[in-house]
DNA sequence: TAGATTGTTAATCGATTAACAATC
DNA sequence: TAGATTGTTAATCGATTAACAATC
């Protein structure tokens, strides 16, 4: 019964991969070369205990008594998530979310790239967003097959993401991420992940009136 | 040992809470009047019995035979959460991503107003988002102060996360929304979250590769 | 009453953590 | 070698779920 690969891991540990890579990632900027499961469980709050046990899943990443070397443990973090080459995406909402995503650096440094950015409405059909004319959604089931594209962005107004999702399910579009408040409903082979800031807040609103209960107590 | 309202209750239920809110307001505005628990796990995909033990941590709000009467577990939850009221947030950075939270209907329709909204630079200062004129960030902690508000939204580049975050834990923040990349510190009185577009698709990008891998095999 | 669905218990399942031997 | 920190086990903890008596 070794170690690795071959049980089927937990949500969790795969929701944590990120935090891990980005604090990673963070320290080599930084300058530092190896980082203990200490060091790493400070910077995430996460306990150093769970952080190694969750990169055994995968093998044995560090040296005892030294530690993981930054370097080799982003790379084996990427591979194990699928992020060491490019991945392309295309977007659907060309409003000031659209644009919002479109712009932000980020996606491209950590190897996504939009591919496409569509909209139904005439009055942003044939603007650019950055170097990438927006198209017209009608376009985008064509576009997503012929370049095999596989991960999708929702950033329409709520009434329009379900018709989108929709679309999206249709052309083969793997890997959708839903910016709007709307439940869209998906096909067992799609992957949802919705992102409403209402519902984030919502879900902080608990811990404010529970902290000042406390402190008025 | 009463069912209700002592007891810590666990971070999932009320992970969960926002998102039987979204899904109730969905159904009244469909029509319906009451809903079942296997009514609300089909909607969310969440087992009916876990959401029956999840509203019993705060009371019995069902009828037996008959299921939760829509408008009053709305009503319910909202207490819980405390969004019964409205609350005042506080936005910095003026950007794409700052129009999109600040234009976003769904947060007034919540209960979330925008007080107000920051950027440092001079060329965004005084400029309107919506009916709201942009200050600039040093007048936040006054603002924060006078006003008594509790919650900051944070909307910068990356590189100015953290400073914007000690400004707003200095000036008596309690809930921060960061929709930067970079992992800010906070103090202990402040509750953060984090919304990272690129850490959520690095997640969903392993269950790609897996079904992928599948696929192939 | 008969049918439906809750509230609640008890069993299961899985994730977190402390502790420590292995080893760099 | 001595000190540090991993990899891994075993214990704990908590969350999920099936099942069903209570009751609308």
């Amino acid at each position: 019964m070794s170690t690795s690969e071959n049980d089927r891991i937990p949500e969790g540990v795969i929701e944590r991969l990120p935090t891990y890579l980005s604090v990673l990632i963070q320290l080599r900027q930084d300058g530092c070369y190896t980082a203990s499961s200490a060091k790493l469980g400070d910077l995430t709050d996460i306990n150093p205990a769970q952080i190694r046990r969750d990169l055994t899943h995968f093998g044995s990443f560090g040296k005892r008594g030294v530690g993981y070397e930054i370097v080799s443990l982003i790379d084996r973090i990427q591979r194990i998530l699928g992020s060491d080459h490019t991945h392309r995406l295309v977007l659907v909402g060309a409003g000031h979310l659209g644009a919002a995503i479109a712009d932000y650096n980020g996606l491209r440094a950590r190897g996504f790239v939009v591919s496409a950015i569509f909209d139904n409405s005439p009055s942003k059909i044939g603007t650019r967003i950055g170097d990438i004319i927006v198209q017209d959604v009608e376009a985008m089931p064509r576009i997503v097959r012929d370049q095999n594209i596989r991960i999708g962005v929702i950033a329409v107004p709520p009434e329009a993401a379900q018709t989108v999702s929709d679309m999206m399910c249709a052309s083969g579009i793997r890997v959708i991420l839903n910016y709007t408040p709307t439940m869209v409903r998906v096909t067992d082979d799609v992957t949802l992940h919705n992102t409403d800031p209402v519902r984030e807040l919502l879900h902080t609103l608990y811990y404010l009136s529970r902290t000042e209960s406390v402190a008025r107590a």
